[in-house]
DNA sequence: GATCTTAATGCAAACGTTTGCAATGATGTT
DNA sequence: AACATCATTGCAAACGTTTGCATTAAGATC
């Protein structure tokens, strides 16, 4: 309480020897004496004594922290609360404390149009994690393009000027489409925004197999949100009465809020219509009846993209990359 | 690219001023002509440039950054994905942005045991909220001894020498038992872990109510997921058929399982069980039927958090306090 | 015994800000 | 005309590390 800040030159002091050679025994620098070192560190562990991060910073040019930006349009509703999306964060978190850094968790409001001179220049971190790729990504690009070392979390299809790590989205969009065929569904139905481009992407495998298969398809295109998926179904119903037998949703959330609107008027899932969705969140298993969806291994790709991130640090170029997704079958479909 | 990073000294020689002008021009400090400021400013925008934070933390003594915490014990199986946790973090990260602060994203990997010592004697942050009060508060309560800035997310009703802001887990309880009753319940049950502080008050407001009205009353103990509520639903069926005819669950995310579990097994909810839950995530509106809870003002509760960290900044002391909580009534009861 | 190598440690500069104090010039007062 | 006041700016020290280089002591080699 009383005490002042231990610094580091205290503790020097305190083991009866110079600044320097306290900071190389902290450090495990073999240059000092193996029992000096242990010496000091069980010196430091005694005093409570840490090292003052912002002075380490400045003098070594590196922070040891990435940044985690959410970037999320203002025009969609696809909100920060959505479930997957944290569950990436908390995924990524993970990765970069393996890692040995530490996670800032920011977004466009603090970091403004300029991330290279806030992070980078800034020295706030050493590199940035983008966690979805939006419809425009001139900040991005912007951003790669000064040299901040960059990875993002959206549909590796893309072509950038910096890596993109996600889940095979085609691919996905195909087995879940060609599972609901498989399934009997016969007059199909994608939920979403092909206009986003990893949305883009299931839509496109949607497509595929519904050409290759030969039968009916429709598209209504609306916010990544329950509710948005709640209320177009419903209305859907309402004007039309049901003119699908099988709904492939872009996320989980669109297929549950789907889900809802369909028991609400007595459709039965999945005698009438088979639904799959995307991502796996945690409600998918718990909802019922249980909903079949592609799942994307955010573990896997957490990692990737903490892994291209730090290769960038020291120097290295990376390409994007595809993790692959699985579809797990439920009782919805 | 090639250039080398600008720093204030190089911005200061192109304005035709001093570093210590440029530095105040920056800061808007009224010393320095409007004028001069302003064209600094600008030529500060041109040119890209941004403080090194590393630097000004070092001088200043202080980050403007805050550590959030997410204390789980290892115990428990209540993931980090756990929506509404998460839920709580995006919220405090709107907060903290607000007060013009950052948030550094940490967990007990990082921070080890000695937080006072890696958080704020490492100058990482000014202050740590905590998310999630556990069972064990040694660590907390070490830190806070220690002169750490800390706010806690928990049991508002604890006695701590560290504020604690929370809902009235209580009176939540005692509402949510009330309302079943009210709707016809006379055999209840209760779903959680009253070992954990938060849910204690919640089994405390149950008890309440139930002694109250005097009805029959069983607890079964579980962990705090949807798996475990899903599982034990389904064991008391079957060895006891259905003994309740009211589920008052800890968390939205037992509802749903225990929901699950007894539409799988034809139980009627609401006609033969109703069920409330407890936090309002964004599942609860979207499950069938829709899910009643008592409504966590996560919103209020990030912003009493971080003004009542900041205050302690500043050197002011603060209470705990609750945050009211509201019985969302839907579909389930 | 003188020189060379090696191991272990210390000295001092540098990282880029912020800020108390001093300095400057201009304006107002006696 | 001498002096006090005020607005504006600059000087230089300090924040607490890390690290290239110099130094020391001890053992090895000739």
């Amino acid at each position: 309480m009383g005490t002042t800040q231990l610094k580091l030159s205290d503790l020097a002091r305190l083991a009866g020897v110079s600044t320097s050679t306290a900071s190389r025994a902290l450090n495990d620098n073999p240059l000092i004496k193996k029992e000096t070192r242990e010496r000091i560190q069980a010196l430091a562990k005694e005093h409570h004594f840490s090292v003052n991060a912002a002075a380490s910073r400045l003098r070594m040019q590196k922070t040891k922290v990435i940044a985690v930006i959410i970037n999320l349009e203002a025009e969609t509703k696809q909100s920060v609360d959505d479930p997957f999306l944290l569950k990436v964060v908390s995924d990524i978190n993970r990765a970069v404390n393996r890692k040995g850094y530490e996670l800032l968790l920011s977004n466009s409001y603090m970091a403004g149009e300029d991330w290279h001179g806030y992070f980078i220049s800034g020295r706030r971190a050493d590199g940035v994690i983008v966690v979805g790729q939006g419809k425009e990504q001139a900040r991005i690009e912007r951003a790669a393009r000064a040299g901040t070392p960059i990875v993002v979390w959206g549909d590796p299809k893309t072509s950038a000027n910096y890596p993109i790590v996600g889940s095979d989205n085609f691919i996905g969009g195909l087995n879940a489409t060609e599972h609901l065929i498989a399934r009997g569904a016969s007059k199909l139905l994608f939920l979403g925004d092909p206009g986003h481009a990893e949305l883009g992407e299931r839509y496109r495998g949607f497509c595929h197999a519904v050409e290759k298969a030969k039968v009916e398809a429709q598209m209504i295109k609306i916010d990544i949100t329950s509710e948005a998926a709640y209320a177009s179904i419903n209305a859907l119903l309402r004007a039309q009465g049901l003119t699908f037998d099988g709904i492939f949703a872009c996320s989980d959330m669109v297929a549950l809020g789907a889900l809802k609107a369909l028991k609400e008027r007595y459709v039965s899932v999945p005698n009438d219509v088979r639904i799959v969705g995307f991502d796996d969140i945690a409600m998918a298993q718990i909802s019922f009846p249980a909903l079949s969806t592609i799942k994307q291994d955010t573990n896997a790709a957490a990692q990737l993209l903490v892994e291209k991130l730090l290769s960038q640090l020291s120097g290295e170029t990376c390409a994007s990359q595809e993790v692959p997704s699985l579809l797990v079958i439920r009782q919805s479909s």
